[in-house]
DNA sequence: TCATGTATAGAAAGCGCTTGCTGTACCGCT
DNA sequence: AGCGGTACAGCAAGCGCTTTCTATACATGA
């Protein structure tokens, strides 16, 4: 049998209601009873029962993490940013709470069913991370979920996703498209005009957002964009380079390719490469995040710098109630531009 | 109020205990019968209390993942293995399981407060990943909690940790000692007498497995160790840019950089490159895990590849009752050698 | 001295679910 | 017809904790 409370008590000569104060701190023990009962608490190996405690107490310790890929230093960055917030333990104040970081692949089933896992437990809060998926009916069903969940009294923290209004739930969101734009004015500024760009995965705000920006640069130069200049792939390198390769193959003159993120730029790199093509001299490339390993490229990647541990720690701060709510629940967080030397003045044509 | 079992019972004119088998199907219900269930808790919308669940059942649906650094793709992609066998949501059968990554940070104190977070959770199992911390206390307390967990029916599985004896719990083991002498031997095949060796943070196995396995090749082939030529850090790029500038600093002589992981070996390299050496021609380097961005390094990062995501996959299967234990509760993965551009024969000297 | 606080401890009623045990039909068999 | 089986469904006793309300013991001021 496991030591219960009241085995506790027993043992220090009190109710079981004074242990659980003295282990709560919420109510006025004498010190010479609260020793006695750490010491029974100390002697016995006494664990409190989660389970139990949230049932009676209506509230849990547990707070959520949504990411996408868990394996993407991306998801990997704000995640332990956010968790840091949240406290953990080694937290500052507040009771220990459990961050549990939750990866949903992506999937749009998982994402639902994660969150009612976690409503099933009762979370404290719950941080939903990354790109949302365009999908009509999904939305919905998720809007439906989080608004379920902020009335149950989980606070709900978008973190680098849009906003989700009358949901209750609070949004720090990236401005893709205006990094987008700057990345992408960036090249025009460098002469540029015949640009490659790989996008993520279709129905993602992100790819979206990012692709817009893109488009606004060029239109706003006067450049009319070519259809076989965009692909789409997913977010990783190994879908970089084959992009790339295709890029290449409906149109050998590019002189840039832009990436939806760092892991595809680096596949772009990869394809330039062994295709026999310098960068930037031959073709600039160009990627977005800005993620730790960009800059040992080489070239050295020309990016867009998202601040994704600042974002992450503060949406854990405001998903423990330790920060105030940006105004109207939500907030842009600008990318900045980080020109390095994968990017330069393209070949005379 | 939230709806509870005893409003979906009432609603489907059943007893809560007939709900409660609906819901859990381990128990013969009429199909009439539980389809009206089905019907009233759709209608109601009913989710499930996950705590009271838990309570009464006294177990959990809870799996938790302990890693050193989230943000680091090494455990990323451990995790991220882990969890896919679990299940979570979108896994196979055995109802859903929530796996919780915990963030560790490498802080002895946070790993074993999780461990008793999860302790208090009732976790149904625990994975800990990543090299133990070497300290005699700290490993006594760890084993102590480990095997209070596995004594409370917790299952324990180490995934690319030592094995931890007398406790109960499985092993996977990377075998870092042979992984690392591997490695080596093939920089001393090529001809290189003269190695630096950036190191982990000290009282860490895999610090020191790694650099066992690298001085018991240099000591089979007589080669006598310079103590200038090993300098310990941190795993990340910045401790490897530093680390090799100390190292150049020490003895220019070196010929190649043996570094503690992949992205030690990155900041290596990105050192060398700054102080104006070239790669392999002036000093050959050479990682160690094989992540995905190693193949991207210019040129492309000799290493030795650590099957992470196999070897994660195998540990949630193991955690989950799906795959049998190893005989002896323990079992050892080997690295296998990646020989890639970023070693090469040394410049005669 | 007696009413009135003030500080601290205990009793007990749940929190919402699971499950062992106890019915109650209805079946087929002798 | 009478009996043992089988298939469902319900009762009710908890699971281990929190918390409201009540009780006790002093200290206090009038």
């Amino acid at each position: 049998m496991t030591v219960t409370l009241a085995d506790v008590a027993a043992r220090a000569q009190v109710s079981p209601a004074t242990v659980s104060r003295v282990l709560n701190g919420n109510y006025p023990v004498a010190a010479s009873t609260r020793d006695r009962v750490l010491k029974a608490v100390d002697e016995l190996d006494y664990v409190l029962n989660g389970p139990a405690s949230a049932l009676a107490a209506a509230t849990s310790d547990l707070v959520g993490i949504l990411v996408n890929d868990i394996a993407d230093p991306f998801f990997g960055i704000m995640a332990s940013a956010i968790q840091a917030e949240i406290g953990g333990p080694g937290g500052r104040a507040g009771g220990e709470r459990l961050a549990v970081v939750c990866n949903t692949g992506g999937s749009p089933e998982r994402e639902l069913t994660y969150l009612t896992l976690l409503q099933r437990q009762r979370a404290a809060a719950v941080v939903l991370t990354g790109g949302a998926i365009e999908d009509a009916a999904h939305q919905a069903a998720m809007d439906t979920k989080v608004r379920k969940l902020a009335d149950a009294g989980t606070r709900v923290v978008l973190c680098g996703r849009p906003p989700a209004p009358e949901t209750g739930a609070i949004a720090l969101t990236f401005d893709n498209r205006g990094g987008g734009q700057k990345l992408t004015e960036h090249l025009i500024g460098l002469g540029h005009r015949r640009l490659g760009y790989i996008a993520g995965p279709e129905e993602r705000t992100t790819t979206r957002h990012r692709l817009e920006g893109h488009r606004a640069a060029l239109a706003a130069h006067g450049i009319e964009e070519d259809p076989r200049w965009t692909v789409h792939g997913r977010y990783d390198r190994r879908s970089g380079y084959e992009a790339t390769l295709e890029l290449l193959r409906r149109d050998p003159s590019l002189t840039a390719v832009v990436a939806a993120n760092d892991s595809v730029a680096l596949g772009a790199c990869a394809a330039l490469r062994d295709s026999g093509l310098r960068i930037p001299e031959d073709v600039s490339v160009a990627g977005f995040d800005d993620l730790p390993f960009s800059i040992d490229a080489v070239p050295a990647l020309t990016t867009v710098r998202l601040p994704l541990a600042e974002a992450g720690a503060r949406a854990g701060r405001i998903a423990m109630g330790r920060e105030e709510a940006p105004p109207g629940g939500i907030a842009s967080v600008r990318g900045e531009l980080m020109v390095r030397g994968s990017s330069g003045v393209p070949r005379v044509s």
